[in-house]
DNA sequence: CATGAATGAGTGTTCATTCAT
DNA sequence: CATGAATGAACACTCATTCAT
């Protein structure tokens, strides 16, 4: 079926991505891997950038999905919060090649076109918005302090997206620890003090 | 003289990079930018790595003075945490090409090849462990608490780090604000609350 | 069919070097020659000394199996030196395109690296196993007389290899009278002279 | 003065092309060993053909006289004949960066037109005549048998110029026992046989 | 659906040659 | 006499893309 085809040549993808690089994960590269010729990849899609859009879109979804679970189980917003960063350093433990793909194409498709970006640097993308939307809600119901919800939102997925990276320098990373110490961090710049 | 031509070639280098992109920066590119042949390239720069890597270190090296110089002035840690992001903000605002090209440098240096990379993806490198420096002094002066201070110096690089990716998405971006809510978010985070 | 296309280029290259030298046979010329594109033929070798060694290997093993043919079916040792000497000149004189070419890559070959060359700057390499062996048998049958087999059949072969350089020299070269001429000089300088 | 640089550049490129051979013996190679800048040299030839010329004459000059005193103190042509393989060898021995650029050059002028050839590709060139008549005067002298002593003077001097390739791929050659065969040898060749 | 073959624009790199100073 | 800088044409090689079969 043309799906599994679609399916496979995007899992081939991800997985050179991960291994060789962008740069290097050419067609033949991704057709090799898939046990078929280059040729037959234009049946499926259009061009290289729709097979790599297509890649993207779907580690998207997978990860939102991982993380989206996981959070709507909490009872308030502090521990969506905290169920947000350890749930997303997780993913990123358990899928490093997906997380390496991801990488490398927000890399290189950032540095394409500066201009209007169709997609998110940021490893999660839309997972900003709901991000915004835990921090909002927390600041209404007198959990949170008074802060700007976007920069902060931002810097916690900085801080998030900053492991990738991290990962491939230094491969025993102890993420258990990191992910102590980032939850703590959050939670003092975020908590409200009672007078 | 061949510092200048060089010190051109650098310039036209980033301006190329943070314009274009790493990928479609080629010699021909630059060199067209330049007003001179692909080949005179070769007569400057051994080959294209050294030339990159010349535009690297210049990058880092001016970056870190910048920085440095307001650090100096501070009079105790948390005032020196302060001058760190907004003198490191106030030069990626007003040195945006420079920063594009750093982070774009970066990025394609990373996903070659996952291992020991003598240049840290960060956008400042070296700058990290003057950071842990700032860190450590607060808490051991009293100012600070507890925490542990390789995570959150990597935390506060994150952050900084995310805005320029951002500034290429939204270039509109508020940085004067941003700058204000990122300093008062880590004064929360890293300030010692008395018992 | 791949094969075709690999023997074409094949001759296409043997007849550019022949003419044009191994300096000048670049693959631009080759392709032309060949009526394809350069990166055609990276379709089919993986790079320029993959091409030239697959040259290297179908001449050699085209003169061996000619001249192996006519060396069979003598009698005695003398009559197989003379068979020799005869098939090869006679290869020499009908096949002056390929010799040409083997000599320019044996040529370029050699002044690379003095180290170990895998494929002997001889003509036809191999063959000078063959040609000692032949001279050792004429002595141990009491044909030839006393001398270093390795020098003799050196000398042989280097005057074999000679005609290819003098044939571009002197186009008109009476071979029949060479060919003559070389088994008499070499009959005497192994004959067996009885007491 | 200028024929003092002149020979400096010759002997350099002797140098230059006996060990990283022709391909790799550019003009910046040359230059580098002289001491002096690539522009530099076109001020002493025109280009880069005239400067391997004047290397070509300039060893072909001194290997001939080199070989003309040996072969001038002899008593008669069989004495000559001796003396002009014996010389010519001990000056490959003891030349064999001269010899080793020698071969380079004459390989490389061969394969670039394929028509009338200025240069003889023979080690020696000019010394193929001399070496005819010492064989035609043995003849007329009844100290030589019959033969074409074209094809004998070609054959002896292919036996010579063959050592310096085996030289490079054989460093620890043993010349001398060579020598004495290939004296041996061509005296078997040459010499009347008495009814 | 897929292949095998080819294209053509592109890459970084080399080098003999030129020329103002 | 010589340099330092540049040119420009050539080189081997890569790769996304096309298309007849």
């Amino acid at each position: 079926m043309d799906a599994a085809r679609r399916a496979q040549l995007v899992r081939c993808t991800v997985e050179a991505i991960a291994e060789v690089g962008m740069r290097k994960a050419s067609l033949a590269e991704i057709a090799r891997r898939a046990g078929i010729t280059k040729g037959a990849i234009f049946y499926h899609f259009a061009n290289r950038e729709e097979l790599v859009n297509e890649v993207l879109v779907t580690l998207l979804t997978e990860g939102a999905r991982y993380m989206g679970e996981r959070i709507a189980e909490q009872a308030d917003p502090a521990a969506e919060l905290r169920a947000y960063l350890e749930s997303n350093i997780d993913y990123i433990a358990t899928h490093r090649a997906e997380v390496a793909a991801l990488v490398a194409i927000a890399m290189n498709h950032t540095d394409e076109r500066g201009g209007a970006r169709e997609v998110d640097a940021s490893v999660y993308g839309e997972s900003l918005r709901p991000l915004e939307d835990i921090l909002r809600r927390g600041q209404e119901q007198g959990l949170f302090c008074a802060f700007d919800t976007r920069t902060t939102a931002m810097t916690i997925r900085a801080a998030i997206d900053a492991i990738g990276p991290q990962l491939s320098a230094i491969p025993d990373l102890d993420l258990d620890r990191y992910t102590t110490e980032l939850v703590a961090l959050f939670d003092r710049a975020t908590k409200r003090v009672p007078a």
